[in-house]
DNA sequence: AAAAAAAATTGACCTATGGTAAGAAACTAT
DNA sequence: ATAGTTTCTTACCATAGGTCAATTTTTTTT
């Protein structure tokens, strides 16, 4: 919770009532690898901050195959963000790729913040933006780039995580197989 | 300017001061077809609303080739929120793709307003949730589906839209290529 | 450390989509 | 209306990436 704190307070003061009351709609939990915290089909009221670990989010498609949205390491947000805006039940499941903690929030409560401490809109502004920001990277790339290129840039952005992604949880991010995740790997390494 | 009023009003309360201000920092513009409102390259600051009209947002590739980002018509923002977000040239280009008018604002004084009016905070973070939810569904739709059932997709969310969008711009806004959605077009045409 | 399970690789073949180029059709401007 | 321009279609061939199945490697469990 210290770390939500403080990477909350960098981006904007925060009072000492609004502090309490994060505490208060949250807990503090710890997932072994392969559990699943959000499943599909299912209805999610959670929203989850990740203090340690790794989780993904991903949706199984009509013919099975997994589709993966998006990684969450240390200090990122995750959830069913489709799911809870439209007050659907869950059409992405969220599970760990390694023993993880994250600070569990009820996502009603977590809306509750914004009529009860107003000045904590700012960090949310702005997580949302620079959101909103990635998502016009991320499709922009998935536009123009091969895969090989994607999977370059997706080892920028996420340096260590295949020490906890399989290929295929990357694969499935990149819009490919695992086959052919396989074969790029094989001529990068021939270069 | 008295429908984004509507439409702010629609979501939120909004003072007789707020609504001064934004028309203080805002100018009612129209654009005929095929004018260029933000150009790749080039320093942006404006953030657009549009009343009438369609307008892309695209951005050139090193092979020259165009990837529509976003497609805007009646009550939508648009920008380049990459270049804005990260104070960078623009990496987006926006132009109308009919004769369009639009309100424009300038970006640092509209992100003003948060300070002096933050009554204003749940109308942007409303707009930036549906924003991030419809990024969301539209990666995994690039995930998941073929090219025909993205076209397919793409005609329901914008019904009206093959009367001002070229067939290339609608192509490069699904991922394909031009001659691939003839292609498209003519097997959905036989059935 | 061995056994079991899961993941990754590889090869042969397949398919959706891309590239190129030419012609047809649809707009646009005079 | 006519010429000029832009867009769309079509045919042929090329290729990135997909599929399936067998095998090897890695990871997990006992």
């Amino acid at each position: 919770m210290k770390e939500l704190i403080k990477n909350i307070k960098s981006r904007i003061q925060l009072s000492f009532e609004a502090e309490e009351y994060l505490f208060s709609i949250s807990k503090k939990k710890t997932f072994s690898k392969g559990a699943v915290l959000i499943r599909q089909g299912q209805n999610v009221n959670k929203i989850y901050f990740v203090t340690d670990g790794c989780l993904r989010s991903y949706c199984i498609d009509k013919n099975g195959k997994e589709h993966t949205l998006q990684f969450a390491i240390k200090n990122w947000w995750i959830s069913d963000y489709i799911a809870i805006h439209n007050n659907e039940s869950a059409t992405l499941t969220v599970e760990c790729l390694k023993k993880s903690s994250v600070i569990e929030f009820n996502a009603k409560k977590l809306n509750g913040i914004f009529k009860l401490f107003p000045e904590y809109e700012p960090f949310q502004r702005n997580l949302l933006e620079r959101h909103v920001v990635s998502l016009h990277r991320r499709i922009l790339n998935q536009l123009q780039l091969t895969a090989s290129e994607r999977y370059d840039l997706f080892l920028d952005q996420y340096p260590n995580i295949e020490q906890y992604a399989r290929n295929y949880h990357i694969a499935s991010y990149l819009g490919i197989t695992q086959e052919s995740l396989s074969r790029i790997r094989v001529e990068k390494a021939k270069i």
